[in-house]
DNA sequence: TGTTCATAATTAGGCATCCTAACAGTTAGG
DNA sequence: CCTAACTGTTAGGATGCCTAATTATGAACA
């Protein structure tokens, strides 16, 4: 075994704990939110791109079709999302946001976004530097984790 | 709004698209494997520092304590924990590994840490370093979220 | 000593999220 | 055409988490 990899090993099992807080902190940011779970809201957030299919919608949250069709029903039973047939393919469903969507979406990532803002705000310099640059590395990382 | 707050914001705008990448990529690392899901290992990884009773278990895990019995007797049902009774205090319960339950800790703990190594691995030097330094950083902030 | 309050764990009931399998409708290629 | 591939939904089931209520034990104190 080289030295490498067992530096790489180690780098990984810290890495790995950090994943393992990041799902705690995330489902306890998610608790005290009555209005949309984590879920919900990360798919209003995608929509705000502009209309997405079902299973662009699913491949974006990373979860199957049954999955995305469950949430979407969910979000248009509550005003949030509508459904519209594609034009140029009559299997495919956009999802789109409402103007209620719009607002809710806006409202509520601002809500969460100041409760990480005042905590960063609290970092050390060099700590928020080393944050800022690790996130691109952060997306990297998740990005070819989801390939394999 | 002074201009150090809305850099905060950004900043907190990225890091939380960050991990709501870092939960489904946990999920995707759970679908694939059998053997245990990701809070399970979280439970066998805090016990292999020693037994804890099962309110030390749901602290650690983030969770409530109905939850940790149920995954404690789930683990249990499978061979990979006993509980005893705690001698001096007889309402408490203390969780320990068996044998089998460190043997597949190490197993299942080793396979995630080189899928993760792997990926690591093939990082620029730059970005490697970025991760590392990081790590810290982002434990302190889970810490903090955690406190709220 | 005995009452009362706090603590440890479990049980019961319920909700959100995810999955696979099976199905219906639509498109596209041979 | 007719079959294979694709889009989305429905059906059924598992997991993980929660709150509220319950059981049993411990601790404090009149």
């Amino acid at each position: 075994m080289n030295k490498e990899t067992d530096e790489a090993l180690e780098l990984a099992r810290s890495f790995r704990e950090a994943l393992r807080q990041a799902v705690y902190v995330t489902r306890r940011l998610d608790v005290g939110e009555t209005e949309l779970t984590g879920t919900q809201l990360s798919l209003l957030t995608l929509l705000a791109d502009g209309g997405a299919r079902v299973s662009d919608v699913a491949r974006s949250l990373g979860v199957r079709t049954p999955t995305a069709t469950e949430q979407i029903t969910r979000l248009e039973g509550r005003g949030y999302v509508r459904r519209e047939s594609d034009p140029d393919d009559s299997r495919a469903v956009v999802v789109r946001l409402t103007d209620g969507g719009w607002e809710a979406v806006e409202r509520v990532n601002l809500r969460r976004n100041r409760a990480i803002a005042a905590v960063i705000e609290r970092l050390e310099p060099a700590d928020r530097t080393a944050l800022e640059s690790a996130i691109p590395v952060l997306t990297s990382i998740y990005d070819r984790l989801r390939e394999e």
